[in-house]
DNA sequence: ATATGACGATACTTCTGAGATATAGCTGGG
DNA sequence: CCCAGCTATATCTCAGAAGTATCGTCATAT
C-alpha cells in the first residue's frame, strides 16, 4: 500500500471516469486501471461501481476515501511541519538565566523574539550560573544567560559570548541604619552581617566579594550564605544583614528593601550567553540572531558561530 | 513522496541506527541511506542527526514523525474501515414503511438488525406505499416495506418479496355509536362517513375499499381523504366520521379511539418489501437476511436475490 | 601515534514493478 | 445489428528500489 494509490483513488473518485482521472494524473488509463485493481485486491474489497453512467465509491470505496484523504493531508503537513521547524519557526527554547538578566537583555530580546517567532514555546528558568550550566551540559537547556563564563565539567563544550556588564550593590532593610542612603563604603560593610551567595552557586559574584574584601575576610567568613538572590533580598529584607549581589538582580523594585551602590564601584564579570557548541538547531540561531539585534556589544564569537550555522 | 518513506523513517527512528532499521525493514542498509536521504532532499530539511551514539531526529524529524505516523495510522485505518463496510458492519440503511409494518414484521427485524449490525446507522422513513415507491426509485430510500407491490415509473428497476397479510379495520372516536362493538358491517359502514388515505397515496388500500364497497359507492364518493394514517385516526378521534384503514397501521393504541374489525373480513395486498434491483450492497443483503430470518413466509424471489449477490 | 572496528555514504549492478501501447470485451444507443 | 464509449487484459519498456562491494570517517584500544 502506497501513498500512489491513496492519490489515484482520489482522482478516480473525483472525475468518475478512468480515463480523465489517468489524464489528470498524467498516466495513461490501463495502468490506473491496474493500480485501483491492486489497491481493491489488498484492501480486499471492491471499492469503486463500474457504471455505463460512470464510476462511483461504493461504500467501502467511500469509507476508504475518507481515511485516505486524511492520510495525504497528513503527509502534506508533514513537509510543511518539518520545514517550518527546519526554519526554526516552530519549536523550543530553553534559556536558564540569571535573574539580574531579567532587568536589562531579557526583556527586549524576548519581547522581540517572541515576535519573530511566535509559534516558538519558550521556557524560561531563572538558574544561578551554576546551575545554568549544568543545564546546558546535560542538554536540559538550550542557551543559558550567567555571570562570568561557565566553568567546570563539560563546560569546553559549550560556546560562550559576552553580552553585557554588572557590578555589586548592596541590598537591605528599610529599617536598616544605611536605608536611605545613595551608596555604601567597604569599611561600612565589613562592620555589617553581610548575606552573600553559596559560592558554588554564583563562582563569579564570590571571586569578586574576595577582591572586593580581601581573600579571607572575617566579614566573608562570617556571612550568611544562600542559595539564591531571592533569599538574600528576603533575609536582607528581614533585617538579618546587608545582602550583596549583582545590580541587575533586580528585577522589580520590591517592599521593604533598600537597595545602595557599593563603594568603590565593583564591576561583576560580564554577562555571559553561552549554549552548546554542537547545537545546530535553528530556534537557537534565530535567538542568537535577536541576541545579536539587541546587544550592541556581542562579540566576533557569536558572529563566527553564526556564519558556521549558516554555512552548514 | 510515497509511504515506504514514511515507513522507513519511523523505523529508523525508532531503532535510531540504519543498519538494524534496515534489518527490522527487511532490506540491506544502503537503501535505507537512499530512501532517507531522498527523503530530507524531498522535504528540504535534515531529518535525522547521524552521531557516533546513534541515529536521532532532528526537530524537524519530530515534527515530520508526529505527521507520518497519523498518516501510516489513517492508511491502516482505511483497510479497517473499507473491510467493515465491505461486510457490512458499518453504513446507513434508509428504510421506507407503511405505519402498520411497525406492529408486526419491524420490531422483531429491527432488534435483531440492531443487536447484528450496532454500526449501520438506522435511517427510518413512515411513509405511504407511493411515497416509499418513489423514494427507492429516486435513490433516496435503500429498501421499503410497503402495501402492495410497488407500481409506476421505474417499479420494473424494483424487487418486491411478500413478507405479510393485513386486512381491513375501522376506527372511530370512543364517543362514536358504533364504539365498543368489536365489528362493524359493510351495511353500517355505508350509513356513515367515512374517512379513507388519497387514492394515489394509498393505491392497495384504495383498491380494497371500492372491492368491498362498490366501484362507485356514494360512500366513497362522499369519503373525507386524508394525506396518511395518522391524519385518519385523528378526524377519526375528533369526531368526523368512521376511518378505514390497515389493521396494522395500529403501532400503538391511542386514547379517545376505538378500533374494530369489519365484516366481511376484507384482506389488503400483502405486506412487500422492496428494493432496487441493482442494489448490491452489503448494509441492504443484511437486512434482507435479518428479514428472512423474522419472517417465515419470504418467498423464493429474496432467496433467489441473497444468491444472486452472494455468487457476485 | 597507529591500528582497529563500527557505521553511514557512495558506486555500481540487478531486477521488480509502474507506466506505455495495442487490443480485447462489454454494453447501451442509434 | 453495428457502432461508440469505456474498462480490462496482454505485452513491452524503463525508472527506480534493492542488493553487493567498497570507501571515508571517527572513536576507541593498543
Amino acid at each position: 500500500m502506497e501513498a500512489r494509490h491513496l492519490r489515484y483513488a482520489l482522482a478516480l473518485a473525483e472525475h468518475e471516469h478512468f480515463g480523465r482521472a489517468a489524464g489528470a494524473l498524467g498516466i495513461a488509463q490501463p495502468p490506473l486501471s491496474k493500480q485501483i485493481a491492486d489497491l481493491e485486491r489488498e484492501v480486499g474489497a471492491r471499492l469503486f461501481d463500474r457504471t455505463r453512467q460512470g464510476v462511483f465509491p461504493t461504500a467501502a470505496g467511500e469509507a476508504f476515501l475518507a481515511r485516505a484523504r486524511r492520510a495525504l493531508d497528513e503527509i502534506a503537513a508533514a513537509v510543511v511541519d518539518a520545514g517550518r521547524a527546519a526554519r526554526g519557526e516552530t519549536g523550543r527554547l530553553r534559556l536558564g538565566f540569571i535573574a539580574s538578566a531579567l532587568l536589562d537583555p531579557l526583556p527586549g530580546v524576548l519581547r522581540r523574539f517572541g515576535r519573530d517567532r511566535p509559534d516558538v514555546r519558550l521556557e524560561l528558568h531563572e538558574l544561578s550560573t551554576s546551575r545554568s550550566t549544568a543545564g546546558l551540559v546535560a542538554g536540559e537547556l538550550d542557551v543559558a544567560i550567567t555571570l562570568g563564563s561557565p566553568r567546570g565539567a563539560g563546560a569546553e563544550h559549550l560556546v560562550s559570548v559576552p553580552i553585557g556588564h554588572d557590578h555589586l550593590v548592596a541590598v537591605m532593610s528599610t529599617v536598616h541604619p544605611y536605608a536611605g542612603r545613595p551608596s555604601v563604603s567597604v569599611a561600612q560593610l565589613r562592620r555589617q552581617r553581610l548575606i552573600i551567595a553559596a559560592g558554588e552557586d554564583e563562582p563569579a559574584v564570590g571571586a569578586s566579594l574576595q577582591a572586593l574584601l580581601g581573600k579571607s575576610s572575617p566579614a566573608l567568613a562570617g556571612a550568611a550564605v544562600a542559595r539564591d538572590v531571592h533569599t538574600i533580598i528576603g533575609l536582607a529584607a528581614s533585617g538579618v544583614g546587608v545582602g550583596l549581589g549583582p545590580a541587575r538582580m533586580l528585577a522589580a523594585p520590591r517592599p521593604e528593601t533598600w537597595f545602595c551602590e557599593v563603594t568603590p564601584r565593583t564591576p561583576l564579570p560580564d554577562l555571559i550567553l553561552s549554549f552548546a557548541a554542537k547545537d545546530h538547531s535553528p530556534v537557537l540561531s534565530a535567538f542568537l540572531d535577536t541576541i545579536r539585534q539587541n546587544c550592541p556589544d556581542v562579540g566576533a564569537a557569536l558572529d563566527h558561530r553564526l556564519r558556521l550555522t549558516e554555512t552548514e
